[in-house]
DNA sequence: TCCCGATATTTTAGGTTTCAAATATCGGAG
DNA sequence: CTCCGATATTTGAAACCTAAAATATCGGGA
């Protein structure tokens, strides 16, 4: 959201500039990011005006609606791609608010379950909805095939980024 | 009671009601995420360990680096596309660490004027250099062509989020 | 069994971020 | 000139987030 947002003023000064050869990557990932900052302040918002809570709330709650019976704390923290502690402290306002309860793992000591409470489940149904028709607004400037395009292209991004990453090409030399 | 629980009555109706068509936006979305935070958490990591410094600061200096005469702490915020209190806070440790510094405005005493030392200056080329490079591995899989079509697209649906917005199509109805 | 590296979580310290309220100043209407 | 709504900034409270260290447990090998 905070990341190098764009200038609106000066959206096309240097197209032209060859000295470096890496303005193309850079201006992609100015307005990637400039495009996510507007989705995602009005996801916050509409999340905070109609329903009280935060979107980190709302991505946990997510993450455990695909599981019946909830998961590891540390499994939480991989797949919203935060830290563990981040994590605990999500979960300890959830639980306190009633919408996700916690128990011990079954075979493991160290580790613990999370998943919804009914009032969770309800509570995020309702969100989800929502949040499926905000973003029918945010994106309806793309028609179906576009999209997939944009999703094919973000995919082979993705996908090249971390096989270079793996080859430790960002790696000081 | 904090969280939003009065209708549970109508609860499934309307999540039925909009339970089809919206997958594709919100697959596009996740997708969209998943990719800048992998982005984000490199370059955040490289702006640590080469630098010293975290990415809210490298984006603020990199605003002013485009600005010889400095800006306001208003312009910057809207620029960056963050609050005011947060600017002050950014503002106030690049002051501490000698690489932006502030002057009254000339002519509005509730203004002020932030700009880069030159230390900062110095510093912020450096850096700026250094994530030309980093952004241009993490791209890698891109060609220049499509580049430009994924521009194109971001371009797209962030015009027409604005103007969907502008009519107030997310707002309650 | 004991030890040890790996894993799961929490804690700690520091930054970042928002919202809302407070403060100060501006600039125009009357 | 005075008042008043708008603008620029700061402050305070709460949440979010990370990195790194600390704690507890696991699981396998000697």
């Amino acid at each position: 959201m905070t990341l190098l947002a764009q200038n609106p003023l000066d959206a096309e000064t240097k197209a032209h500039e060859h000295e470096d050869g890496h303005q193309t990557q850079l201006r992609l990932w100015l307005r990637l990011l400039s495009f996510s900052a507007l989705v995602e302040s009005q996801i916050r918002r509409r999340l905070r005006e109609d329903f009280r809570t935060t979107l980190p709330r709302f991505d946990l709650m997510a993450q455990l609606e695909r599981a019946d019976d909830g998961m590891t704390l540390n499994e939480l923290s991989k797949r919203m791609m935060v830290t563990n502690g981040n994590v605990t402290g999500l979960v300890e306002r959830l639980v306190a608010e009633g919408l996700v309860e916690r128990r011990p793992a079954p075979k493991d000591r160290r580790a613990q379950f999370v998943r919804l409470t009914p009032l969770g489940r309800r509570l995020f149904q309702h969100m989800a909805g929502a949040h499926g028709r905000w973003l029918a607004v945010l994106f309806s400037g793309l028609d179906e095939k576009e999209m997939e395009e944009m999703m094919a292209l973000l995919g082979k991004a993705k996908l090249s980024a971390r096989e270079a990453l793996s080859r430790g090409e960002l790696e000081i030399p």
